[in-house]
DNA sequence: GAGTGACCTCGAACACTGTACGAGACCCCC
DNA sequence: GGGGGTCTCGTACAGTGTTCGAGGTCACTC
C-alpha cells in the first residue's frame, strides 16, 4: 500500500505544477469569508433570494437557474440581486448550506446511530435536491450548517471511543461512503428528470444501450439481465444496496474500535489488501 | 432501518411527481446510443477532438472549455466540431470514459486486491482530471471503459465468494466509498487550482474563515487547530484517511463473506444501527 | 471528362448567459 | 433642506452552445 500511496502523492505534487497554463489567478473567495450586506428590512433579502433560488433549482434543475429568471420570479431586475449576493457561485454556496441544514441530528445518540442518521439524512437531502450532485464536486462545503452536522457526527465518534486522527478518519469514511453512494443515484435521477419520462420508461429506453455497451463484457450483460428479470423495484434495490454498504462500513469501524493495540493509532497496522488481524476475517 | 428506508422511498416517489414544472422534455440521448459518424480519414477525428478537449480540461479546468476555444486549438472553426460530436455534453461523456480507461486492473488478482487497485486507480484518475468531480454527479458513467473496469471488479467479487445481489451491493459500496472520498479532495484542489496559489497559501488564507465558521462549534475548532499544529503534510494525511476508510470497508465486506448463514442473502439480517451479529463488534 | 452524392468545414446569426457600471430612487438623520 | 447610506435596475459587454445553410473536397460511376 505504501507504494501506491507514494505514487499518489507524487501525482498530487506533480499536478500542482503541471496545471494552470494560461488561467488568470482568481483570488479565493467564499460567502462565509464576507459578512452579509443588508441592514434595512425592506425589499429583497438574502434569505428570500436563496429560498427562491432553491425553488427553481428543485423544480427545474441546476442549469435552469439564471439570474434573470431568479430576478423575474422575485419581481425584481436581474442585477438587483447583486446587491445582496456577490456572484452566482456565492448564491449556490448559500443554497448548498441551506440544504445541509436539513440534516437533523440528535447529539445524545450513540456513534453508530448518529452515523446512520447522518448518512440517511445526507442521502435524503441529496435526493431531494438533485442539483447538489453537480455542486458537491466543485465547491467545498464549508458553510455553518455543513460544519454543524459534521461537528455533531464528530462528537459522537469521539464519545464513542475513537481517538486522535482516527476520529477524523472514521467520520470522513462515513461521509465519503454516503456521498459516493448517492452520487450515481443523482446522476441517474437527473437523467430521468431531464428526459421528462418516468423511471420505467427510461429503463426501457436504456436497455438497448446497455445491451450494446455490454457486448464485450458478457458477465455484466448477464448480471444486468438477471437484475431486470427479477422485476425489482429499482428504488427499493438502491436502498438495499445503500444500507448494505453502510452496514459493512460501520461494522468495519466497530471492529477497529475493539482492536486491543491502539496507542495513538497513527500508523495503520493493516493495509487495504491485507485484512486487519483482529477482525472477524480471521476467526480466532 | 426499515422505517427510514420507507421514508426515503416515499421521498423518491414524491420527487418524481413534484419536479418538472415547466421544463421542456429532452429526449434521452447518449453518445453510446449512436454510433460515430465519420469514415473518411482526413481532417478532424473524434479521437483528436476528445484528446484536445482533455488537454484543455486538465490544464484550465471544466469551465474553461468552450467549443470555440477547442476549435481554435485544433486549427478549425468552432462549428466544425459539430460534425463529429452531437453536443458538448456528448463530448464530455467521451472525455469521461477516456479517463475511466486509465484504470488498469489485473483480472487474476483476488477480490480484495482488485478492490484496492480499482479504488486507488479511480482515485488517482479523478485527482489527475479534476473536472471529473463536477461531471460524475451530473451524468452517469455508462461508457465502455467505465463498464469494463466495473465488470472486472464484479468478476473478482464473484470469484471471491459473493453471491446474488450481494455481488452488486459489495461492488457498489467500494465504488461509492472511493467516489465519495475523492470528491471533497477534488473540490478542495479545484479551489486551490482556481486561486492560483499553492496549497499552503490557500490553507493560510482559509484559516480565518474556518475560525469564524467554527465560532459556535468549539469542538470542531479545537480539532482543526490540533490538525494544523501537527504540521502534517495535507496530502499524506488525506492518503492515510482514504486508506483507513477503505480498509474498514473491505474488512466489513470480508466479515460478511464469512457469515455462516447466507442463503441468498437477499434480506439484510443486520441494519445500519445494529451491528451485525457475527462480526467482531460483538465478541462471541 | 462530367456528374453525383457523401463527407466535411465554417461564417453568420440566435437566444442566451453572468456581471460591471452608473444613474437614479428611497429613506433616515442632522 | 441637504447629505449619505441603502437599494433597484436599464444598458451594455463579452462571452456561451448550437442551428442553418452555403460551400468545398473527395471517390466513385457513367
Amino acid at each position: 500500500m505504501f507504494e501506491v500511496t507514494r505514487t499518489l502523492y507524487d501525482c498530487l505534487v506533480q499536478c500542482a505544477s503541471e496545471y494552470r497554463e494560461g488561467v488568470p489567478p482568481k483570488e479565493f473567495t467564499s460567502v462565509w469569508a464576507r459578512e452579509p450586506r443588508g441592514q434595512r428590512e425592506q425589499g429583497l433579502s438574502r434569505d428570500q433570494i436563496v429560498r427562491a433560488a432553491m425553488e427553481i433549482l428543485d423544480a427545474e434543475g441546476l442549469e435552469a437557474l439564471s439570474m434573470r429568471k431568479l430576478g423575474a420570479r422575485l419581481g425584481a431586475g436581474a442585477t438587483s440581486l447583486y446587491w445582496h449576493v456577490a456572484t452566482k457561485d456565492e448564491l449556490l454556496e448559500l443554497a448548498m448550506d441551506q440544504a445541509w441544514g436539513e440534516i437533523q441530528l440528535d447529539p445524545e445518540k450513540s456513534w453508530r446511530e448518529t452515523a446512520s442518521d447522518y448518512s440517511y439524512g445526507l442521502r435524503g437531502t441529496m435526493l431531494h435536491h438533485l442539483w447538489l450532485g453537480s455542486l458537491l464536486g466543485g465547491m467545498p462545503s464549508i458553510g455553518p450548517q455543513a460544519l454543524r452536522a459534521s461537528a455533531t457526527l464528530l462528537n459522537a465518534f469521539q464519545r464513542g471511543g475513537f481517538e486522535g486522527m482516527e476520529i477524523d478518519f472514521a467520520v470522513n469514511s462515513v461521509i465519503s461512503y454516503t456521498l459516493g453512494a448517492t452520487l450515481p443515484e443523482i446522476a441517474w435521477r437527473t437523467m430521468v428528470f431531464r428526459s421528462g419520462s418516468t423511471e420505467e420508461e427510461q429503463v426501457e429506453a436504456m436497455t438497448p444501450i446497455i445491451e450494446a455497451a455490454t457486448a464485450h463484457t458478457p458477465e455484466l450483460r448477464e448480471r444486468h439481465r438477471e437484475y431486470m428479470s427479477g422485476s425489482y423495484d429499482p428504488a427499493v434495490a438502491r436502498n438495499l444496496a445503500f444500507d448494505y454498504g453502510l452496514v459493512a462500513l460501520l461494522d468495519g469501524l466497530a471492529a477497529r474500535l475493539l482492536q486491543p493495540d491502539r496507542p495513538g493509532s497513527r500508523t495503520a497496522q493493516s493495509s487495504a489488501v491485507t485484512p486487519a488481524e483482529s477482525t472477524a476475517a480471521q476467526p480466532t
